[in-house]
DNA sequence: TGCTAAGTTAGGTCAGACCATTAGGTGGCA
DNA sequence: TGCCACCTAATGGTCTGACCTAACTTAGCA
Protein backbone atom coordinates (compact mmCIF):
# COMPACT_ATOMS: atom_id res chain seq x y z
CA UNK A 1 0.00 0.00 0.00
CA UNK A 2 2.09 3.35 -1.17
CA UNK A 3 2.05 6.04 1.84
CA UNK A 4 2.68 8.72 0.13
CA UNK A 5 -0.31 8.92 -1.98
CA UNK A 6 -2.32 12.33 -0.75
CA UNK A 7 -4.72 11.21 2.25
CA UNK A 8 -7.95 12.09 2.80
CA UNK A 9 -8.26 14.25 6.02
CA UNK A 10 -9.88 11.32 7.83
CA UNK A 11 -8.18 12.02 11.19
CA UNK A 12 -8.80 9.84 14.42
CA UNK A 13 -7.66 10.54 17.76
CA UNK A 14 -6.78 7.26 20.00
CA UNK A 15 -9.48 5.63 21.41
CA UNK A 16 -10.10 4.00 24.20
CA UNK A 17 -12.31 0.84 23.73
CA UNK A 18 -14.57 0.26 27.41
CA UNK A 19 -15.14 -3.99 28.30
CA UNK A 20 -18.40 -4.77 27.89
CA UNK A 21 -18.91 -5.31 31.29
CA UNK A 22 -18.49 -1.92 31.79
CA UNK A 23 -20.72 -0.78 29.39
CA UNK A 24 -23.45 -2.25 31.29
CA UNK A 25 -22.57 -2.03 34.43
CA UNK A 26 -22.43 1.79 33.48
CA UNK A 27 -25.78 2.19 31.97
CA UNK A 28 -27.64 0.50 34.83
CA UNK A 29 -26.03 2.61 37.15
CA UNK A 30 -27.06 5.33 35.27
CA UNK A 31 -30.12 3.96 35.39
CA UNK A 32 -30.20 3.36 39.03
CA UNK A 33 -28.65 6.98 39.84
CA UNK A 34 -31.61 8.53 38.10
CA UNK A 35 -34.23 7.17 40.35
CA UNK A 36 -36.12 5.44 37.54
CA UNK A 37 -36.43 2.66 39.25
CA UNK A 38 -37.68 2.87 43.27
CA UNK A 39 -35.82 1.07 45.72
CA UNK A 40 -36.55 -2.90 46.06
CA UNK A 41 -37.15 -2.49 42.28
CA UNK A 42 -35.92 -6.65 40.70
CA UNK A 43 -33.47 -6.63 37.36
CA UNK A 44 -34.29 -9.13 35.22
CA UNK A 45 -33.19 -12.40 35.94
CA UNK A 46 -29.05 -13.07 34.44
CA UNK A 47 -30.43 -15.04 31.57
CA UNK A 48 -33.04 -12.52 30.55
CA UNK A 49 -30.64 -10.04 30.45
CA UNK A 50 -28.37 -12.27 28.22
CA UNK A 51 -31.02 -12.26 25.58
CA UNK A 52 -31.84 -8.42 25.92
CA UNK A 53 -28.15 -7.02 25.66
CA UNK A 54 -26.52 -9.91 23.47
CA UNK A 55 -23.66 -10.41 25.95
CA UNK A 56 -22.61 -13.77 26.96
CA UNK A 57 -24.21 -14.57 31.22
CA UNK A 58 -20.54 -13.89 31.85
CA UNK A 59 -20.40 -10.86 31.50
CA UNK A 60 -23.55 -9.98 32.76
CA UNK A 61 -22.68 -11.33 35.78
CA UNK A 62 -19.71 -9.45 35.83
CA UNK A 63 -21.12 -6.35 35.41
CA UNK A 64 -23.77 -7.28 38.07
CA UNK A 65 -20.94 -7.89 40.52
CA UNK A 66 -19.61 -4.54 39.71
CA UNK A 67 -23.24 -3.21 40.77
CA UNK A 68 -23.20 -5.31 44.48
CA UNK A 69 -19.60 -4.13 45.36
CA UNK A 70 -20.79 -0.35 44.97
CA UNK A 71 -23.98 -0.91 46.39
CA UNK A 72 -26.44 -0.47 44.16
CA UNK A 73 -28.05 -3.67 43.73
CA UNK A 74 -28.19 -7.04 46.48
CA UNK A 75 -28.18 -9.76 44.94
CA UNK A 76 -30.46 -12.74 46.19
CA UNK A 77 -30.04 -16.39 45.37
CA UNK A 78 -33.05 -18.92 44.68
CA UNK A 79 -36.40 -18.78 43.23
CA UNK A 80 -37.44 -15.73 43.22
CA UNK A 81 -33.82 -14.24 43.80
CA UNK A 82 -32.00 -12.12 41.95
CA UNK A 83 -31.02 -8.26 41.86
CA UNK A 84 -32.49 -5.95 43.39
CA UNK A 85 -32.14 -2.32 43.00
CA UNK A 86 -30.91 -0.83 46.40
CA UNK A 87 -29.73 2.58 46.79
CA UNK A 88 -26.49 3.76 48.23
CA UNK A 89 -26.01 4.13 52.22
CA UNK A 90 -24.28 5.15 54.50
CA UNK A 91 -22.78 1.39 54.57
CA UNK A 92 -20.76 2.37 51.71
CA UNK A 93 -19.34 5.03 52.20
CA UNK A 94 -18.06 3.73 55.60
CA UNK A 95 -16.52 0.73 53.91
CA UNK A 96 -14.32 2.52 51.55
CA UNK A 97 -13.02 4.98 53.81
CA UNK A 98 -12.51 2.14 55.97
CA UNK A 99 -10.10 0.48 52.81
CA UNK A 100 -8.73 3.72 53.17
CA UNK A 101 -7.97 4.34 56.35
CA UNK A 102 -6.23 0.53 56.64
CA UNK A 103 -5.60 0.34 53.62
CA UNK A 104 -3.10 3.65 53.79
CA UNK A 105 -2.12 2.90 57.42
CA UNK A 106 -3.20 6.27 58.09
CA UNK A 107 -2.35 7.62 61.05
CA UNK A 108 -5.04 7.87 64.15
CA UNK A 109 -3.76 11.24 64.43
CA UNK A 110 -5.54 11.81 60.98
CA UNK A 111 -8.59 10.22 61.96
CA UNK A 112 -8.99 12.02 65.34
CA UNK A 113 -8.62 15.34 63.44
CA UNK A 114 -11.25 14.78 61.05
CA UNK A 115 -13.62 13.80 63.90
CA UNK A 116 -12.77 17.30 65.45
CA UNK A 117 -13.75 18.74 62.25
CA UNK A 118 -17.15 16.76 61.89
CA UNK A 119 -18.38 16.31 65.46
CA UNK A 120 -19.12 19.77 66.39
CA UNK A 121 -20.88 20.23 63.24
CA UNK A 122 -22.76 17.31 64.03
CA UNK A 123 -23.91 18.41 66.91
CA UNK A 124 -24.75 21.68 65.70
CA UNK A 125 -27.16 20.20 62.95
CA UNK A 126 -28.58 17.63 65.57
CA UNK A 127 -29.29 20.77 68.10
CA UNK A 128 -31.66 21.66 65.09
CA UNK A 129 -33.21 18.86 63.59
CA UNK A 130 -33.76 15.96 66.03
CA UNK A 131 -36.79 14.48 66.45
CA UNK A 132 -37.99 12.63 69.64
CA UNK A 133 -36.57 9.21 68.29
CA UNK A 134 -33.37 10.81 67.90
CA UNK A 135 -33.06 11.86 71.67
CA UNK A 136 -34.48 8.38 72.51
CA UNK A 137 -31.45 7.11 70.82
CA UNK A 138 -29.29 8.97 72.30
CA UNK A 139 -30.37 8.54 76.03
CA UNK A 140 -29.94 4.90 75.21
CA UNK A 141 -26.77 5.35 74.26
CA UNK A 142 -25.79 6.90 77.34
CA UNK A 143 -27.66 4.06 79.50
CA UNK A 144 -25.71 1.99 77.86
CA UNK A 145 -22.71 3.15 78.50
CA UNK A 146 -23.00 3.63 82.14
CA UNK A 147 -24.15 0.09 82.62
CA UNK A 148 -21.69 -1.67 80.49
CA UNK A 149 -19.24 -3.84 82.15
CA UNK A 150 -16.42 -4.61 80.17
CA UNK A 151 -14.33 -2.67 77.65
CA UNK A 152 -16.37 -4.07 74.29
CA UNK A 153 -19.71 -3.03 76.06
CA UNK A 154 -18.41 0.43 76.73
CA UNK A 155 -16.62 0.88 73.10
CA UNK A 156 -19.86 -0.23 71.73
CA UNK A 157 -21.83 2.09 73.70
CA UNK A 158 -19.95 4.57 72.81
CA UNK A 159 -19.48 4.56 69.22
CA UNK A 160 -23.57 4.09 68.76
CA UNK A 161 -24.06 7.51 70.85
CA UNK A 162 -21.10 9.04 68.91
CA UNK A 163 -23.32 8.05 65.42
CA UNK A 164 -26.62 8.74 67.08
CA UNK A 165 -25.81 12.21 67.36
CA UNK A 166 -24.59 11.85 63.55
CA UNK A 167 -27.89 10.94 62.48
CA UNK A 168 -30.16 13.23 64.40
CA UNK A 169 -28.26 15.73 62.25
CA UNK A 170 -30.37 14.29 59.42
CA UNK A 171 -27.31 14.82 57.47
CA UNK A 172 -26.45 11.49 55.59
CA UNK A 173 -23.12 12.06 54.27
CA UNK A 174 -21.96 13.58 57.71
CA UNK A 175 -23.40 10.24 59.54
CA UNK A 176 -21.43 7.61 56.82
CA UNK A 177 -18.62 9.73 57.70
CA UNK A 178 -19.22 9.24 61.37
CA UNK A 179 -19.66 5.52 60.75
CA UNK A 180 -16.81 4.81 59.18
CA UNK A 181 -14.32 7.12 61.75
CA UNK A 182 -16.18 5.49 64.51
CA UNK A 183 -15.23 2.12 63.31
CA UNK A 184 -11.80 3.11 62.63
CA UNK A 185 -11.48 4.41 65.88
CA UNK A 186 -12.96 1.22 67.73
CA UNK A 187 -10.54 -0.96 66.32
CA UNK A 188 -7.88 1.07 67.18
CA UNK A 189 -8.60 1.89 70.71
CA UNK A 190 -9.85 -1.65 71.83
CA UNK A 191 -6.29 -3.29 71.69
CA UNK A 192 -4.99 0.18 73.47
CA UNK A 193 -7.35 -0.11 76.43
CA UNK A 194 -6.62 3.29 78.22
CA UNK A 195 -9.91 3.11 79.26
CA UNK A 196 -10.77 3.15 82.95
CA UNK A 197 -12.94 3.70 85.41
CA UNK A 198 -12.17 7.57 85.25
CA UNK A 199 -12.69 7.86 81.37
CA UNK A 200 -15.89 5.94 81.55
CA UNK A 201 -17.47 8.65 84.08
CA UNK A 202 -15.79 11.49 82.49
CA UNK A 203 -17.41 10.51 79.04
CA UNK A 204 -20.57 9.79 80.04
CA UNK A 205 -20.86 13.10 81.99
CA UNK A 206 -19.82 14.99 78.81
CA UNK A 207 -22.43 12.62 76.74
CA UNK A 208 -25.52 13.86 79.34
CA UNK A 209 -24.24 17.40 78.72
CA UNK A 210 -23.91 17.55 75.10
CA UNK A 211 -27.52 15.53 74.86
CA UNK A 212 -29.02 18.02 76.69
CA UNK A 213 -27.82 20.85 74.92
CA UNK A 214 -29.33 18.98 71.74
CA UNK A 215 -32.87 18.45 73.59
CA UNK A 216 -32.88 22.10 74.36
CA UNK A 217 -31.68 22.84 71.16
CA UNK A 218 -29.29 25.02 72.58
CA UNK A 219 -26.88 24.73 69.26
CA UNK A 220 -23.99 27.14 70.48
CA UNK A 221 -23.78 25.27 73.61
CA UNK A 222 -23.61 21.62 71.73
CA UNK A 223 -21.02 22.30 69.35
CA UNK A 224 -18.92 24.13 72.12
CA UNK A 225 -19.23 20.83 74.49
CA UNK A 226 -18.83 18.78 71.99
CA UNK A 227 -16.00 20.20 70.79
CA UNK A 228 -14.71 20.00 74.19
CA UNK A 229 -14.98 16.44 74.76
CA UNK A 230 -13.67 15.11 70.91
CA UNK A 231 -10.98 17.30 71.45
CA UNK A 232 -10.19 15.63 75.08
CA UNK A 233 -10.82 12.46 74.07
CA UNK A 234 -8.47 12.49 71.41
CA UNK A 235 -6.10 14.39 73.14
CA UNK A 236 -5.87 11.04 75.39
CA UNK A 237 -5.73 9.09 72.97
CA UNK A 238 -2.84 10.00 71.44
CA UNK A 239 -1.25 10.49 74.88
CA UNK A 240 -1.36 6.45 75.11
CA UNK A 241 -0.21 5.96 72.09
CA UNK A 242 1.48 8.67 69.57
CA UNK A 243 1.70 8.21 66.42
CA UNK A 244 1.05 4.92 65.49
CA UNK A 245 -0.70 3.06 62.99
CA UNK A 246 -3.80 1.75 63.06
CA UNK A 247 -3.31 -1.86 61.75
CA UNK A 248 -5.38 -5.16 62.62
CA UNK A 249 -4.33 -7.82 64.32
CA UNK A 250 -3.16 -10.83 61.87
CA UNK A 251 -5.30 -13.54 62.51
CA UNK A 252 -4.66 -16.41 59.15
CA UNK A 253 -3.37 -19.32 60.57
CA UNK A 254 -1.14 -20.15 57.56
CA UNK B 1 -34.58 -44.10 59.96
CA UNK B 2 -36.26 -44.40 63.74
CA UNK B 3 -36.94 -40.61 64.54
CA UNK B 4 -37.29 -41.61 68.14
CA UNK B 5 -34.34 -42.82 69.48
CA UNK B 6 -31.83 -40.88 71.74
CA UNK B 7 -29.90 -38.60 69.79
CA UNK B 8 -26.43 -38.04 70.61
CA UNK B 9 -25.51 -33.70 72.18
CA UNK B 10 -24.55 -32.75 68.28
CA UNK B 11 -26.24 -29.45 67.75
CA UNK B 12 -25.47 -27.41 64.81
CA UNK B 13 -26.57 -24.04 64.55
CA UNK B 14 -27.73 -22.39 60.94
CA UNK B 15 -25.17 -21.73 58.84
CA UNK B 16 -24.23 -19.31 56.57
CA UNK B 17 -22.00 -20.76 53.39
CA UNK B 18 -19.97 -17.52 52.11
CA UNK B 19 -19.77 -17.63 48.39
CA UNK B 20 -16.42 -19.06 46.68
CA UNK B 21 -15.19 -15.58 44.96
CA UNK B 22 -16.28 -13.82 48.37
CA UNK B 23 -13.83 -15.91 50.19
CA UNK B 24 -11.05 -15.17 47.69
CA UNK B 25 -11.80 -11.69 47.37
CA UNK B 26 -11.97 -11.63 51.07
CA UNK B 27 -7.92 -13.56 51.42
CA UNK B 28 -6.43 -11.61 49.16
CA UNK B 29 -8.07 -8.02 50.83
CA UNK B 30 -6.88 -9.04 53.70
CA UNK B 31 -3.19 -9.35 52.77
CA UNK B 32 -3.37 -6.20 51.09
CA UNK B 33 -4.44 -4.20 53.51
CA UNK B 34 -2.18 -5.94 55.65
CA UNK B 35 0.57 -3.79 54.01
CA UNK B 36 2.08 -7.13 53.03
CA UNK B 37 2.48 -6.16 49.45
CA UNK B 38 3.53 -2.77 48.72
CA UNK B 39 2.26 -0.92 46.08
CA UNK B 40 2.57 -2.23 42.23
CA UNK B 41 3.39 -5.60 43.21
CA UNK B 42 1.97 -8.15 41.16
CA UNK B 43 -0.68 -10.37 41.74
CA UNK B 44 -0.35 -13.96 40.13
CA UNK B 45 -1.68 -14.43 36.72
CA UNK B 46 -5.63 -15.53 36.62
CA UNK B 47 -4.74 -18.85 35.47
CA UNK B 48 -2.01 -19.12 38.16
CA UNK B 49 -4.73 -18.15 40.79
CA UNK B 50 -6.87 -20.91 39.37
CA UNK B 51 -4.32 -24.06 39.89
CA UNK B 52 -3.16 -22.63 43.31
CA UNK B 53 -6.52 -22.15 44.49
CA UNK B 54 -8.71 -24.92 42.78
CA UNK B 55 -11.46 -22.57 41.94
CA UNK B 56 -12.48 -22.24 38.50
CA UNK B 57 -11.43 -18.76 36.37
CA UNK B 58 -14.96 -17.43 36.61
CA UNK B 59 -14.46 -17.46 40.14
CA UNK B 60 -10.92 -16.08 40.10
CA UNK B 61 -12.03 -13.89 37.73
CA UNK B 62 -15.14 -12.53 40.12
CA UNK B 63 -12.73 -12.03 43.23
CA UNK B 64 -10.71 -9.67 41.06
CA UNK B 65 -13.52 -7.67 39.40
CA UNK B 66 -14.57 -6.93 43.34
CA UNK B 67 -10.95 -6.25 44.50
CA UNK B 68 -10.94 -3.47 41.81
CA UNK B 69 -14.24 -1.64 42.14
CA UNK B 70 -12.98 -1.63 46.10
CA UNK B 71 -10.26 0.22 44.25
CA UNK B 72 -7.47 -2.53 45.67
CA UNK B 73 -5.91 -3.57 42.78
CA UNK B 74 -5.43 -2.31 39.16
CA UNK B 75 -5.74 -4.79 36.39
CA UNK B 76 -4.07 -3.98 32.89
CA UNK B 77 -4.57 -6.55 29.67
CA UNK B 78 -2.07 -7.55 27.43
CA UNK B 79 1.48 -9.33 27.90
CA UNK B 80 3.31 -8.10 31.21
CA UNK B 81 -0.52 -7.07 32.32
CA UNK B 82 -1.71 -8.74 35.19
CA UNK B 83 -3.66 -7.63 38.64
CA UNK B 84 -1.31 -5.17 40.32
CA UNK B 85 -1.69 -3.77 44.17
CA UNK B 86 -2.71 -0.64 44.39
CA UNK B 87 -3.56 1.28 47.80
CA UNK B 88 -6.54 2.85 47.76
CA UNK B 89 -6.35 6.55 47.58
CA UNK B 90 -8.84 9.73 47.65
CA UNK B 91 -10.73 8.58 44.75
CA UNK B 92 -12.45 5.62 46.04
CA UNK B 93 -13.14 7.04 48.64
CA UNK B 94 -14.63 10.26 46.45
CA UNK B 95 -16.60 7.57 43.94
CA UNK B 96 -18.51 6.16 46.82
CA UNK B 97 -19.59 9.35 48.29
CA UNK B 98 -20.68 10.31 45.14
CA UNK B 99 -22.73 7.37 44.67
CA UNK B 100 -24.31 8.30 48.32
CA UNK B 101 -25.06 11.96 47.19
CA UNK B 102 -26.30 11.02 43.89
CA UNK B 103 -28.43 7.59 44.62
CA UNK B 104 -29.91 9.08 47.52
CA UNK B 105 -30.86 12.18 45.83
CA UNK B 106 -29.62 13.96 48.12
CA UNK B 107 -30.62 17.90 48.87
CA UNK B 108 -27.58 20.19 48.13
CA UNK B 109 -28.29 22.12 51.82
CA UNK B 110 -26.36 18.44 52.99
CA UNK B 111 -23.64 18.63 50.98
CA UNK B 112 -23.15 22.70 51.60
CA UNK B 113 -23.39 21.84 55.73
CA UNK B 114 -20.55 19.19 55.30
CA UNK B 115 -18.58 21.54 53.87
CA UNK B 116 -18.66 24.25 56.18
CA UNK B 117 -18.10 21.41 58.49
CA UNK B 118 -15.04 20.30 57.21
CA UNK B 119 -13.66 23.24 54.76
CA UNK B 120 -12.43 25.41 57.80
CA UNK B 121 -10.50 22.62 59.90
CA UNK B 122 -8.31 21.37 56.62
CA UNK B 123 -7.38 25.70 56.38
CA UNK B 124 -6.46 25.37 60.14
CA UNK B 125 -4.43 22.18 59.31
CA UNK B 126 -3.18 23.63 55.83
CA UNK B 127 -1.95 26.54 58.02
CA UNK B 128 0.16 24.09 60.19
CA UNK B 129 1.39 22.07 57.61
CA UNK B 130 1.55 23.06 54.60
CA UNK B 131 4.55 23.21 52.22
CA UNK B 132 6.21 25.46 49.69
CA UNK B 133 4.66 22.65 46.67
CA UNK B 134 1.18 23.01 48.44
CA UNK B 135 1.87 26.85 48.73
CA UNK B 136 2.93 27.05 44.78
CA UNK B 137 -0.69 24.86 43.79
CA UNK B 138 -2.75 27.18 45.72
CA UNK B 139 -1.17 30.10 44.14
CA UNK B 140 -1.52 28.54 40.32
CA UNK B 141 -5.22 28.02 40.97
CA UNK B 142 -6.21 31.42 41.93
CA UNK B 143 -4.30 32.81 38.95
CA UNK B 144 -6.36 30.21 36.99
CA UNK B 145 -9.88 31.54 38.09
CA UNK B 146 -8.84 35.13 38.08
CA UNK B 147 -7.57 34.12 33.97
CA UNK B 148 -10.66 31.56 33.53
CA UNK B 149 -12.93 32.72 30.75
CA UNK B 150 -16.06 30.84 30.85
CA UNK B 151 -18.09 29.28 33.75
CA UNK B 152 -16.60 25.72 32.97
CA UNK B 153 -13.18 27.03 33.47
CA UNK B 154 -14.23 29.05 36.38
CA UNK B 155 -15.38 26.15 38.03
CA UNK B 156 -12.73 23.85 37.56
CA UNK B 157 -9.92 26.10 38.73
CA UNK B 158 -12.59 26.70 41.58
CA UNK B 159 -12.99 23.51 42.63
CA UNK B 160 -9.02 22.86 42.02
CA UNK B 161 -8.27 25.49 44.39
CA UNK B 162 -10.44 23.84 47.39
CA UNK B 163 -9.16 20.78 46.88
CA UNK B 164 -5.64 22.24 46.94
CA UNK B 165 -6.44 23.64 50.42
CA UNK B 166 -7.71 19.91 51.35
CA UNK B 167 -4.82 18.75 50.32
CA UNK B 168 -2.38 20.99 51.99
CA UNK B 169 -3.68 19.86 55.26
CA UNK B 170 -1.74 16.60 54.17
CA UNK B 171 -5.10 14.32 55.94
CA UNK B 172 -5.84 12.07 53.28
CA UNK B 173 -9.42 11.46 54.80
CA UNK B 174 -10.75 14.97 54.94
CA UNK B 175 -9.19 15.57 51.10
CA UNK B 176 -10.75 12.83 50.04
CA UNK B 177 -14.18 13.63 51.24
CA UNK B 178 -13.12 17.40 49.94
CA UNK B 179 -13.40 15.66 46.61
CA UNK B 180 -16.43 14.57 46.35
CA UNK B 181 -17.91 17.31 47.78
CA UNK B 182 -16.59 19.36 45.08
CA UNK B 183 -17.90 16.94 42.29
CA UNK B 184 -20.80 17.12 43.88
CA UNK B 185 -20.72 20.76 43.75
CA UNK B 186 -19.06 21.69 40.75
CA UNK B 187 -22.01 19.54 39.03
CA UNK B 188 -24.78 21.02 40.47
CA UNK B 189 -23.31 24.76 40.21
CA UNK B 190 -22.56 24.13 36.72
CA UNK B 191 -26.67 23.73 35.63
CA UNK B 192 -27.04 26.63 37.78
CA UNK B 193 -25.54 29.72 36.33
CA UNK B 194 -25.46 32.08 39.18
CA UNK B 195 -21.86 32.76 38.69
CA UNK B 196 -21.21 36.63 37.59
CA UNK B 197 -18.37 39.02 37.32
CA UNK B 198 -19.03 39.88 40.54
CA UNK B 199 -18.97 36.69 42.56
CA UNK B 200 -15.74 35.97 40.60
CA UNK B 201 -14.28 38.56 41.89
CA UNK B 202 -15.50 38.44 45.82
CA UNK B 203 -14.20 34.75 45.20
CA UNK B 204 -10.70 35.42 44.03
CA UNK B 205 -10.80 38.40 46.96
CA UNK B 206 -11.87 35.56 49.64
CA UNK B 207 -9.68 32.54 48.26
CA UNK B 208 -6.38 34.90 48.05
CA UNK B 209 -6.76 36.21 52.06
CA UNK B 210 -6.82 32.68 52.64
CA UNK B 211 -3.90 31.39 51.14
CA UNK B 212 -2.08 34.03 52.81
CA UNK B 213 -2.92 33.21 56.08
CA UNK B 214 -2.37 29.68 55.29
CA UNK B 215 1.17 30.97 53.73
CA UNK B 216 1.81 32.95 56.97
CA UNK B 217 0.46 29.98 59.45
CA UNK B 218 -2.20 31.87 61.04
CA UNK B 219 -4.11 29.56 62.01
CA UNK B 220 -7.27 31.22 63.22
CA UNK B 221 -7.49 33.64 60.15
CA UNK B 222 -7.55 30.88 57.81
CA UNK B 223 -10.35 29.29 59.90
CA UNK B 224 -11.98 32.24 59.94
CA UNK B 225 -11.66 33.57 56.40
CA UNK B 226 -12.43 29.98 55.24
CA UNK B 227 -15.75 29.86 57.46
CA UNK B 228 -16.72 33.09 56.08
CA UNK B 229 -16.31 31.97 52.80
CA UNK B 230 -17.62 29.08 52.23
CA UNK B 231 -21.08 30.59 54.32
CA UNK B 232 -21.61 32.94 51.98
CA UNK B 233 -21.05 30.88 49.03
CA UNK B 234 -23.40 28.05 50.61
CA UNK B 235 -25.84 31.13 51.04
CA UNK B 236 -25.78 32.38 47.49
CA UNK B 237 -26.13 29.14 45.65
CA UNK B 238 -28.85 28.06 48.08
CA UNK B 239 -30.83 30.92 47.65
CA UNK B 240 -30.86 30.59 43.66
CA UNK B 241 -31.99 27.19 44.01
CA UNK B 242 -33.75 26.90 47.35
CA UNK B 243 -33.97 22.67 48.32
CA UNK B 244 -33.44 21.26 45.03
CA UNK B 245 -31.80 17.90 44.69
CA UNK B 246 -28.57 17.29 42.72
CA UNK B 247 -29.68 15.41 39.46
CA UNK B 248 -27.65 14.62 36.58
CA UNK B 249 -28.66 15.66 32.69
CA UNK B 250 -30.33 12.61 30.97
CA UNK B 251 -28.37 12.70 27.73
CA UNK B 252 -29.36 9.29 27.20
CA UNK B 253 -30.43 9.01 23.60
CA UNK B 254 -32.90 5.97 23.77
C1' DT C 1 -56.28 -30.90 56.50
C1' DG C 2 -51.59 -31.08 56.62
C1' DC C 3 -47.31 -32.71 55.38
C1' DT C 4 -44.03 -34.51 51.95
C1' DA C 5 -41.99 -34.85 47.45
C1' DA C 6 -41.34 -33.33 43.08
C1' DG C 7 -40.95 -29.49 39.95
C1' DT C 8 -39.51 -24.72 38.73
C1' DT C 9 -36.74 -20.72 38.67
C1' DA C 10 -33.30 -18.25 40.13
C1' DG C 11 -28.10 -17.45 41.07
C1' DG C 12 -23.26 -19.96 41.70
C1' DT C 13 -19.61 -22.72 39.81
C1' DC C 14 -17.13 -25.23 36.51
C1' DA C 15 -14.55 -26.53 32.16
C1' DG C 16 -12.78 -25.36 27.90
C1' DA C 17 -12.35 -22.71 23.90
C1' DC C 18 -11.37 -18.65 21.42
C1' DC C 19 -10.73 -13.44 20.93
C1' DA C 20 -8.17 -8.96 21.89
C1' DT C 21 -4.38 -6.49 23.55
C1' DT C 22 0.21 -5.61 24.20
C1' DA C 23 5.27 -6.28 25.39
C1' DG C 24 9.12 -8.27 23.58
C1' DG C 25 11.79 -10.78 20.29
C1' DT C 26 13.52 -11.51 15.48
C1' DG C 27 14.78 -11.04 10.99
C1' DG C 28 15.37 -8.33 6.92
C1' DC C 29 16.63 -4.18 4.76
C1' DA C 30 19.04 0.21 4.24
C1' DT D 1 24.97 -0.91 12.63
C1' DG D 2 20.56 0.56 13.31
C1' DC D 3 15.86 0.80 12.41
C1' DC D 4 11.42 -0.91 11.13
C1' DA D 5 7.95 -4.47 10.21
C1' DC D 6 6.45 -8.62 11.49
C1' DC D 7 5.73 -12.46 14.43
C1' DT D 8 5.24 -14.69 19.01
C1' DA D 9 3.77 -15.29 23.51
C1' DA D 10 1.55 -13.96 27.68
C1' DT D 11 -2.31 -12.19 29.71
C1' DG D 12 -6.91 -10.44 30.45
C1' DG D 13 -11.77 -10.45 28.07
C1' DT D 14 -15.62 -12.95 26.18
C1' DC D 15 -18.38 -16.80 24.85
C1' DT D 16 -20.71 -21.42 25.27
C1' DG D 17 -22.91 -24.88 27.56
C1' DA D 18 -23.29 -27.69 31.29
C1' DC D 19 -24.24 -28.76 36.01
C1' DC D 20 -24.83 -27.57 41.09
C1' DT D 21 -27.32 -25.24 44.82
C1' DA D 22 -30.94 -22.48 46.99
C1' DA D 23 -35.58 -21.54 47.68
C1' DC D 24 -40.28 -21.07 46.43
C1' DT D 25 -44.59 -23.63 44.26
C1' DT D 26 -47.47 -27.09 43.58
C1' DA D 27 -49.28 -31.68 43.25
C1' DG D 28 -50.20 -35.64 45.60
C1' DC D 29 -50.68 -38.59 49.32
C1' DA D 30 -51.90 -39.89 54.12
Amino acid sequence: MPSDEVQPSIRLSPMQVPKASDVLATELRERILSGEYPEGTPLPPERELVVQTHMSRTTVREALRILEVQGLIRIKAGRSGGAFVQHPGEDSVADSLELLIRGRQIRLTSVHETREAIEPSCARLAAHNRLPADLRRLEAANEAIAASENLDGFLEANVDWHVAVASASHNEILTGIMIALSRAIYTATRTEGFVNEEVRAITVRAHRSVTRAIRERDADAAVRRMARHVHAYAEAALEVDDRTAITVPDDRSD
